[in-house]
DNA sequence: TCTATAATACTGACCAGTCAGTATTGAAGG
DNA sequence: CCTTCAATACTGACTGGTCAGTATTATAGA
């Protein structure tokens, strides 16, 4: 087995424990038992377990840049762009809504401070915000979205709501808990313009977002 | 002394310590000596370590609806209403920034169970989005709001904008966190109307006429 | 042989919660 | 006023268990 691969290992089996307890409430033994490595090992890959834990929270990000750069088409136009960012993003929010817990958890634990760790964490979100600024930036240029505002603030106010759909609408009307709705609101505002721009997306229930949770752990 | 002084004392010396080190990092002796009361007094008023944890956190949702309650004129059209209510809360996450990220911390922890601490949670979060809701509703009667969305839907929305301004866009150019933007956004979207409402804000705004403004907060 | 590993024993610091004892309060009686 | 007493609030040293990190040994593969 590759290093590479061993740390994976031991991240993914940090992943399922730290998503259902506490940091304290997980010991190495835990980790090492989980991930089917010896103790000693996890000091291998891992400075401590606190280098374990921000690594393993810290991966989310990796996890979705990727999934930008690798689904949503360079060319589109910026309607299409963004319909297929915010739906890649609310797909991994749902698939893997206790590592969104777990990464908001992190952050503002480390917004706290001002540590080397908080940068390695703030470069990483940047990266994502930047590829989704990019994205509201085309539609800037085709005058879809307004140009008085930063494309990274606006960025941010996206990613926002999308968090916000994962994390708080749990409870409300499936209908409304559509990523196509975090797009309609994103674009046009609560004061709408009295015709919902979802007319054709409103009853069907293909998308996915709402899958349950990827790496279950009894 | 009262007793709910004491209480209240404890709590206080629990957020700030809390608030700067994580659960695991604040012992009970600390909490102690902060409150400058004896260590056996902290199990007169609280369960265990996590009873501490939660009240203080959960504590937030109180002062905020209390805010509200206190601030935002009940009978002022809506607009007024909204930017009132942006207001207080955005200075409030302003001057607790870390009571905001320890609640959210305690958000992210406490939905991963469903304990009867995450009923309670639940519960308090309810009422603030109600609060907001209200408003929200008002905005829906004077038809300034779009009706095909639930006013709570849209009031959790605008509490995750608000978070968003407060946690995320720290770095941000101090224009574009300014909480009249969060409300612009949330009314007009981010596609807007190619002019913005908020001339006086707005630094390329070429439009001469000022809108009225509130007051920046702290 | 050498390196990486699993398995496991070990240790020393750490800490939540306890409880026996002390201080404070307030009421009742003189 | 002072004293006594009971009830309550408070204290902090102590304890028993926990656990991160290290050391050791044995094994397997290159």
């Amino acid at each position: 087995m590759a290093k590479s691969d061993k740390r994976q290992l031991i991240m993914q089996a940090a992943e399922r424990l730290f998503t259902n307890r506490r940091f304290h409430e997980v010991t190495t033994d835990d980790v090492a038992r989980e991930a089917g490595v010896g103790k000693g090992t996890l000091y291998q890959y891992f400075h401590d377990k606190d280098d374990l834990f921000f690594e393993t929270a810290n991966s989310g990000f990796d996890e979705m840049c990727d999934l930008l750069r690798r689904k949503v088409p360079e060319t589109a136009p910026f309607g299409e762009q963004l319909l297929g960012a915010c739906m890649e993003i609310s797909s991994f929010f749902g698939r893997r809504r206790k590592l969104l817990r777990m990464m908001q958890s992190e952050e503002a634990r480390l917004s706290v401070f001002n540590g080397p760790l908080h940068q390695r964490w703030m470069d990483k979100r940047k990266t994502l915000i930047s590829a989704l600024a990019a994205i509201v930036a085309r539609g800037v240029e085709q005058g879809q979205v307004r140009p008085d505002v930063p494309t990274e603030v606006l960025a941010s106010f996206l990613l926002g709501m999308l968090r916000t759909r994962a994390a708080d609408l749990h409870d409300a009307d499936e209908q409304f808990r559509k990523y196509e709705w975090v797009v309609e609101l994103f674009r046009h505002g609560a004061a709408g313009n009295g015709q919902s721009h979802l007319d054709t997306v409103a009853g069907d229930a293909s998308a996915g977002p709402t899958a349950p949770e990827a790496p279950g752990h009894g």
